[in-house]
DNA sequence: ATTTAGTTTAACCATATAGTTAACTTTTGT
DNA sequence: ACAAAAGTTAACTATATGGTTAAACTAAAT
């Protein structure tokens, strides 16, 4: 991944590592010196190639999140019963976010620094993709076979048990004490048993 | 609370000041200005006070987390059945939180960005405090009196279910539309199906 | 070979920002 | 009443940083 081989081009190199430091410090944090040292280029051909530290933080910033997002939403609208959707959605965004550890929480910071440039990027689209999920689960939810919450609840549930270990990894390493191989292996676990606890929180069945 | 009748002493006013723009703007983003500004007086008086910006941070960072953390988690030593403990926390924590809403993100953030001033500030502090009620989670297991799973990973289903909703606030905004009012309602509603909510999930009784 | 467009570099510039200084004012102690 | 200490202010400094420029270099096209 980071072997280098001397052969991306230089705008591609600037990305990547504009990638890495915009999301390890955010927008305010990076220093566009650093992102040229780590790409190895001159400072000047950042503003060669993307004008602006704004304009090349944009371009991050919505690769990162239009790449990512609509791979996840999109599973949420395929035909398929709950209980099968909750377990493939389980391993498929655990595995998305695994390879994409630090994306959650710097979407989530720069949005609450400037939540209009979400609603720029995806509002709608987004919105658009978990609403037929938010259906599926009112229907089923009227056949009684959901525990009886609002979808949104559920929904909210659902991701909070698949993101809040990566958002909050620094602070679960102190507490347990974990370095980043027992951080991975914590994350097997749950990669683990997720899928039919997800299953057992929404439809409400014993393990 | 920002009703401000000219009494509270200047430290105390550049405290609260820094307060809200470092839980805001995190630590590269706050401007000494800005705190100045808000705190409506000379900047040379933030050095008067507290040296420096990152004198002035670390105040602020650490009355945060160590006037917070700690209420939470000595709930979590008391002595009582853990059904009832689990009810008692959802409530006491939503509380806590939802006085403080800003403050989850603002840790979890500089903690990514920083760690080592976690280490220093708490560490052992919370590690201490958690320790005997994975204990207790352990011995309910063992008893069969739980979801079959470590206390740890009990222990962050718990935490993720509450704290999520705060650091996705501006993202679930967003998707489900809402505004402050409507946000402070979907708090609540959650406020009230958690406690059962927590039981179920981590004592596996149906609702 | 020469031109031309694209790429890269080093040296600059303007500005913002954390921090300092020194003069001034107010409060406190005697 | 006086002096010392604490508090406050405006002006200043040093530096870091985003951004610009113009010249140099490279490679392809003519």
């Amino acid at each position: 991944m980071s072997s280098e081989t001397e052969s991306s081009s230089t705008e591609q190199k600037i990305f990547d590592a504009a990638r890495d430091v915009f999301q390890s410090k955010g927008l305010e944090g990076a220093r566009m010196q650093e992102i040229a040292d780590k790409a190895d280029i001159n400072k000047s051909m950042l503003h060669y190639y993307y004008r602006s530290k704004e304009k090349l933080f944009e371009k991050v910033y919505e690769l990162s999140i239009i790449k990512l997002m609509p791979q996840v939403a999109s599973l949420l609208n395929e035909e398929m019963p709950l209980d099968m959707k909750l377990r493939k959605f389980s391993a498929k965004y655990l595995e998305l976010v695994k390879a994409n550890p630090d994306i959650p929480l710097f979407v989530i910071h720069e949005m609450n620094k400037n939540p209009s440039r979400l609603k720029k990027f995806i509002a709608k689209e987004i919105g658009k993709r978990v609403q037929p999920f938010l259906n599926q689960i009112k229907e089923e939810r009227e056949k009684g076979n959901t525990v009886n919450l609002p979808p949104e609840q559920i929904f909210v549930n659902i991701m909070s048990m698949l993101v809040f270990p990566f958002l909050a990894r620094p602070v679960l390493q102190v507490i347990f004490d974990m370095d980043e191989k027992a951080f991975s292996e914590f994350i097997a676990v749950r990669e683990a048993f997720m899928p039919d606890y997800l299953v057992s929180m929404v439809m409400n069945k014993e393990l």
